[in-house]
DNA sequence: ACTAACATTGGAGTATCCTCCAATGTCAAG
DNA sequence: CTTGACATTGGAGGATACTCCAATGTTAGT
C-alpha cells in the first residue's frame, strides 16, 4: 500500500519540470518503477531522493557527484566506513566552499572600490582601485605555475 | 613606434591559450590589428584589455557582460553619464555577489552540520541536520512562486 | 628547395544541465 | 469511436567558454 505518484504529480509537488525528471531517469539518478504501460511511478523514497537532489544542487554538487557519492535514504545501511568516506567528501566540499567565499569577498571588495572610483573621479580612489586590481591580478597569476597548453613547444629559457 | 606582440607572445605573457585569444577575436571581445599576412598583432592596449578581461572573469563576469559593458582603457572618454551607468552596473554585481556569499555561507554551514552528523551518529546531530535541511529546502522553494513549465496545462484548483 | 616553427580558417567536439520536439502510445469520458 | 489529457521515446538544440583538428599559408634558416 505504498503510495505512488505520476510524473506530473511529482513535477507539481517538487516543482521539477517533467523533462528534468525524465532526464534524471535517463542518466540513472532517479529511476522510478514502471507500470505495465511503461508510465513512471514514483515512490516516497524516490521523492525523498529528489528532494535531496534539490538540496545538493543548491549546495553546488554536480549531478555526477550526486550520482556517485550517495545512497540517500538507503542510509539505513549505516556502514561506518562509508559514513567516514562521505564525511571526508563533505569536508572537502566544505573547504572548497570556504575558498569560493574568500574569492567572492575579494570580488565584492573589488566591485565596491571600482564603483566608488567611477563615482567620484579623483586620483585617490583611482589609485586605490589600481592597487587592488594589481593585487588580485597577481593572485590570479600565482594560481597556476605558468604553462598555457600550446605555448610550450619552444620552451622559454 | 608602438610595440606589437604576436599571438604566441601574448599567450605566454598573459597565460591565455592561443585558441582562446583567437576565440576572443572571433566573438569580437579583443580583435587585434593584422599584418599583411593576416597574422594578428596585439597592441599594448589590447594587452590591457586582455588583463582586464582576466580580472573580470575572476569576478564572475560573463564574456557577454564584458563585451557589452566596457570600453576599458578607452576610459579616457570620461563621459560622466557612462560612468554612472557602469557604476550602477557594478553596484548590481556587488549586490549579486553578496547574495552568492550568503548562499555559500548557508552551504558551508550545511556541509559542516552534515559531516558532523555522519561522524558521530546520534539523535541530536541527526536532528540538527534535519532541521537545517528543512530550513534550506523551504528557502529554496520560496524562491519561485511555483510554476514549472509543462505542469500548468491542466491548472490545479 | 626543404624543413621547422610559426600563423590562418572553418567547423566540430567537450562539458553540464537541461529543454524542446515530433512521432507515437494510453486512458477515461461522452 | 473520437477527443483531450496524459504518457512514452530518441534525438536535436541551447547556453557558456572554450578546445581541438585538419587543411593550408608564411617565415626564417640551412
Amino acid at each position: 500500500m505504498e503510495q505512488l505518484y505520476s510524473i506530473q504529480e511529482v513535477s507539481r509537488l517538487l516543482r521539477i519540470p517533467k523533462d528534468t525528471l525524465r532526464y534524471y531517469d535517463r542518466i540513472g539518478i532517479v529511476s522510478p518503477s514502471r507500470e505495465d504501460n511503461r508510465y513512471r511511478r514514483y515512490s516516497k523514497n524516490d521523492l525523498i531522493d529528489l528532494m535531496n537532489i534539490q538540496i545538493m544542487q543548491y549546495a553546488d554538487f554536480s549531478l555526477d557527484e550526486i550520482k556517485g557519492k550517495f545512497g540517500f535514504h538507503r542510509m539505513e545501511n549505516v556502514d561506518p566506513a562509508y559514513c567516514r568516506e562521505v564525511a571526508a567528501f563533505l569536508d572537502a566540499k566544505h573547504a572548497e566552499t570556504r575558498k569560493k567565499i574568500a574569492r567572492l569577498e575579494k570580488i565584492s571588495q573589488l566591485l565596491d572600490v571600482a564603483a566608488e572610483a567611477l563615482r567620484d573621479l579623483n586620483h585617490e580612489s583611482d589609485q586605490r582601485l589600481a592597487d587592488f586590481v594589481r593585487e588580485i591580478y597577481q593572485a590570479i597569476r600565482k594560481k597556476e605555475p605558468g604553462i598555457s597548453e600550446e605555448g610550450c613547444h619552444g620552451r622559454q629559457g
